[in-house]
Order: structure tokens, then C-alpha cells, then sequence
DNA sequence: TCTGTTTCCTTGCGATCGCAAGTATTACCG
DNA sequence: CGGTAATACTTGCGATCGCAAGGAAACAGA
């Protein structure tokens, strides 16, 4: 019997796996079947659409995606196909690629959003008072603090 | 520009899912480079070294890890082919196969589990308060029972 | 008992992902 | 300048995962 966090540290430490993969499960499959796009499309053409001209160097928006430089260039492969985003060279450094989301994409992207934002209230945030979910994005916050800058060696 | 929720909102669901991800990468490179074990196999172990007679029903062990049932069987093919677990029908019902935990994989387990539990520490848990700590274990049993609770808290 | 349904596990298959290696471009520095 | 290092992206490859299908066993109802 290994078990070297006491009660309290296990239950945070086992909720936040237990209910990240449960809320983002139940997220992927909604997604999927009711629109056929996998949660990891749409991060990407949610997170375009938030920034100016709708365009993001490739490493930028794999690091704000947790992805590795390859698993996005596939990721945008299937985007690219589908007809909702479209590659284009950087003009300031000709190693860089922009991501950018389309007319088509963000059409595409504003008949699914609703269904994502009502599944992350469903399954998340229906489920907080006001006051723990202040207490939990503080709590995020600290963690985030922790590891971000100084966690590199 | 897309802006489902408000800024607290946006802040406790982002939070989640960087830091979920975050954490469990880290923890995920350190294992692997110090004990060549992935997550998901050092998951299987340190469930069963909990469990009384450190063996699970394959259907029980895939519930409590979020696999499905044919990435529990391949998962299971690895750790059995390392000897750290061994297969062995039930005798009460001959459709279960139980995955028992044998001494040799406890003894890895028991090499391996300080590095687990100190990166759990270093990366999630040492960053917050004692309060913070209740909070988040409060906050995920609501999202997990599937109501928030109507006081204060 | 017989039959249809459900549960449990495994296998074939396709999709996804990360690492390592390769190419191209930029930055650094003596 | 010129050469080395660092950065950005892509591709080959192996590992992992989930879904669908299938077989075996348990269960439920007539």
C-alpha cells in the first residue's frame, strides 16, 4: 500500500485527473457527434478566433494547444483539407508559418461554439458556486505560477 | 471573436485543462527518464498496490484509470510481458480476467513511487495553501456528484 | 430448458501523438 | 564576414488509444 499524500492532497490530486478527463470526455463525444470535430480541432479554430487577424505562428498556438511542432502540422493538415484554415508564410522570418482561420472556418466554427460553451457550463461550471470557482481559478493561478517560468532546470 | 464565458469562468475552465495537462506531462517526462515507465503504466501498479489483494477485475481497473477496455488489455500485454503483472482468471465469473500485481512489480512500484509522489508535490501541490488544497478537493467531489453545493463555500 | 440479451474481454483497424532526424532560415559571436 | 548554434516546421516511425466486431460466459424470461 503505497500512499505518501494524506487525504486531502490525494482527493485534489486524483480530482483534477478524475474530472479533467471526465469533463473533457464527455466534451470530445458531444463534439463529435453532433458535429464530427474532434475537441482538438476545435482549439484550434477557437483559439484563431480570439486573436487580432485571426493568424498565429505554428509554435505559438502548438504551445498554447499542449502540442509538439509535429502533432499540430497534422492537426492543421486535416483544418488545411477541410477547407477551414489556410497556411501562409510569415513576411517578417521566412522559417514561420502562420495558421490562419478562414470565412468558412469561422462560419464553421460559430454553429459549433454554442454547443462547446453549453457543454463546459453542463458539465463544469453549472456545478461551482461563484465562490469556488473564484477559489479554483486562484488556486490554477498559483499552480501555474509555479511551474511556468521557473520549472526550466 | 468567440467569448462563451466570463473571465472567471474562462480563467477556472482554462486553468483546468493547463493545468491538468501541464502537470501530468512533467510528471509523465520525469518518470519516463528516470524509470522508463509511462503514466498510464505506473497508474496501473500504484492502483493495484491499493486494492486488497493487489488484484482488480479488468472491467474495475479500466474504469478507475478513464482506458477503455481494449487500451486496458494492451496496456496490461506490456506490464505482463515485464512480469510486473500477471493475468488470472476469476473464480466466480470465468468472463473476468484479473490483473494481479505480482512481488516483482511491487518491488518496481516501491523504486519508482517517491519520484511520483515528490513530482505530484513539487509541481501541484506545494503551490498551494492548506485552504487552497480543501477547496479544490471540495470543488472537484461538486463536479464529480454533478451538483454544486448551494452555500457559501 | 431454450433463447435472446447483457457483460467482459480481446483483436483488427484507423486516427492521433511525440520523438528523432532532416531542411531551411535566422541569430550569435569571434 | 564566416562558421556555429538556435529556431521553425515537416516527415518517418513507433507507440497508444478508442471504436466496432466477435467470442465466451452469465443472466432473464417464457
Amino acid at each position: 500500500m503505497i500512499d505518501w499524500l494524506d487525504d486531502e492532497e490525494m482527493a485534489a490530486w486524483r480530482g483534477l485527473v478524475d474530472v479533467s478527463s471526465g469533463v473533457m470526455g464527455a466534451l470530445e463525444s458531444e463534439l463529435m457527434s453532433a458535429h464530427g470535430i474532434t475537441a482538438g480541432d476545435y482549439g484550434v479554430l477557437a483559439r484563431l478566433s480570439e486573436v487580432d487577424q485571426a493568424r498565429m505562428r505554428m509554435c505559438d498556438l502548438a504551445a498554447a494547444l499542449h502540442l509538439s511542432p509535429s502533432g499540430l502540422t497534422r492537426r492543421l493538415d486535416g483544418l488545411v483539407r477541410r477547407g477551414y484554415v489556410s497556411r501562409e508564410p510569415s513576411g517578417e522570418d521566412r522559417r514561420v508559418m502562420l495558421a490562419v482561420l478562414t470565412d468558412e472556418g469561422r462560419r464553421f466554427l460559430e454553429q459549433v461554439a454554442p454547443l462547446h460553451v453549453d457543454g463546459v457550463r453542463r458539465h463544469f461550471i453549472s456545478r461551482l458556486s461563484r465562490t469556488q470557482l473564484r477559489n479554483l481559478a486562484s488556486a490554477f493561478r498559483s499552480v501555474e505560477r509555479g511551474f511556468a517560468p521557473t520549472d526550466r532546470d
